[in-house]
DNA sequence: GCCTGCAAACTTGTATACAAGCCTGTAAGC
DNA sequence: GCTTACAGGCTTGTATACAAGTTTGCAGGC
């Protein structure tokens, strides 16, 4: 709504559903108000509606962070987009033919930029199918949770997805739309549920949350005599490996 | 998260939910600064932070609005409170002891401020079951996006609502309840729908959204010479009946 | 009498200043 | 050599000051 502010929120929010910012990055205030060219107040507003959608956190004092889901919020969030996107299309009635269309259209995008190899838009993409989704057949409000969720699940992915698997989900889009088009709503639900599953038993929630844990199992197994606690200790609130500078 | 910050949040949202803040209330930065005794800048953390989470609206220059949900933004939250409540009820395997004696607990209470004629609290408490139930079968996030979303179908019942029906929204929580009982969530999911379709059919969407409307009705009818349009076409952008001072 | 134009009061928008806490690196002590 | 204490720099937290726009009330002209 403000002239700039939503910009950076913007900006912040697309490059995260894009991939193109890590979880556990550092987003300093003034840099990102050197970037944009605003002063401190406008980055905190962006950063305060950010942190309430759930999308990066505060550390008092040290900075603001994107963030880093543990597995228990990983499996939260799963659990939310798999109630949220089932009932969506268990309760709608009727599809019409422009969305049909759309939906079709979009699940092409997504095969011609697997097949062309386009590793940065494809995760974009994927993610993308179920705002699409969501705008299509829901509402506005509707699309905006599962946007918020659906950059949740983008950096859940990041932080615990071993392989990617894209050509899998995208089968199980097309497969999705196809149901809708036979008319088989309970059945597109289902597939959705699926897929989701799906999406969610590839990861591996035993690791990465912090830096740390690769870490340990590099020392522990090899030696395990008396330095072994002492790493481990430090205790690392929000590791964040800066990017930039 | 911040001390007070957080509170200033925390105390509007429950204030909304406990129906004591009308829609369209004039929230002033200044006088909440006042009354929480802190500054401007904490106050407007806490606005921006509630109106991402689209509970109030800011008008520019003019000040802070509790929203007044449109007809159409009406729709569209019960369209989106349907597809999470229901979804979540299919979604959910089985539901352990603990939870069920809980939300029975809930209803005895509903029931017992329905008796007793308590109608500050007991609006309160049946949107309360809703955010109870997401928080006993589903998780953290559900629940919070569940308790925006019935802050903000409170502000539109006490809208569009002519009459309020406690009870029957009472007795439906009990047979949903009762449903879960049994073990039928697909039940339970289906009288879900049907309570929601309820409060949203006794809803008058017609009317009200801003004042005027009332007025309207109270001059058209009976004269009806030249004097008429000139009180409509004051445009009147957001209303807002001021409450303090 | 009614409309128009203007000015004062009030409100938010934005930037800046300063306070407070965290982290890092360095030097002193054991 | 290793640990501990401390200082400096850096970052956020909060308040305040000023700019910009909106509303309201009043006065003047028709």
């Amino acid at each position: 709504m403000n002239p700039a502010s939503a910009n950076i929120e913007e900006a912040i929010l697309s490059a995260i559903l894009a991939g193109r910012i890590n979880p556990g990055t550092r987003l300093g205030e003034q840099k990102l108000a050197d970037l944009f060219g605003v002063s401190r107040t406008r980055v905190r507003e962006a950063m305060m509606r950010l942190e309430t959608r759930g999308v990066v956190q505060v550390s008092a004092r040290r900075g603001w962070f994107v963030v880093e889901p543990s597995a228990e919020e990983a499996r939260e969030a799963f659990q939310t987009r798999r109630v949220i996107e089932t009932g969506l299309l268990q309760t709608v009635r009727e599809v019409s033919p422009a969305v049909l269309k759309s939906l079709r259209e979009h699940v092409a995008i997504e095969r011609a930029a697997i097949e062309t190899g386009d590793v940065s838009s494809r995760a974009c993409l994927l993610g993308d199918f179920h705002i699409h989704l969501a705008d299509a057949l829901g509402n506005r409000l509707l699309t905006e949770i599962i946007r918020d969720l659906t950059a949740r699940t983008t950096l859940i992915s990041m932080l615990y997805q071993p392989t990617e698997k894209a050509e899998e989900s995208s089968h199980d889009h097309e497969d999705i739309v196809a149901a809708m088009e036979a008319g088989d709503l309970a059945r597109a639900a289902r597939l959705m549920d699926e897929h989701i599953g799906k999406v969610e038993a590839g990861l591996d929630l035993t690791a990465k949350p912090d830096p740390l844990a690769g870490l340990r199992e590099l020392l522990s197994p090899s030696t395990f005599a008396g330095n072994a606690p002492s790493v481990p200790h430090h205790h690392t609130p929000a590791p964040s490996f800066e990017k930039e500078d």
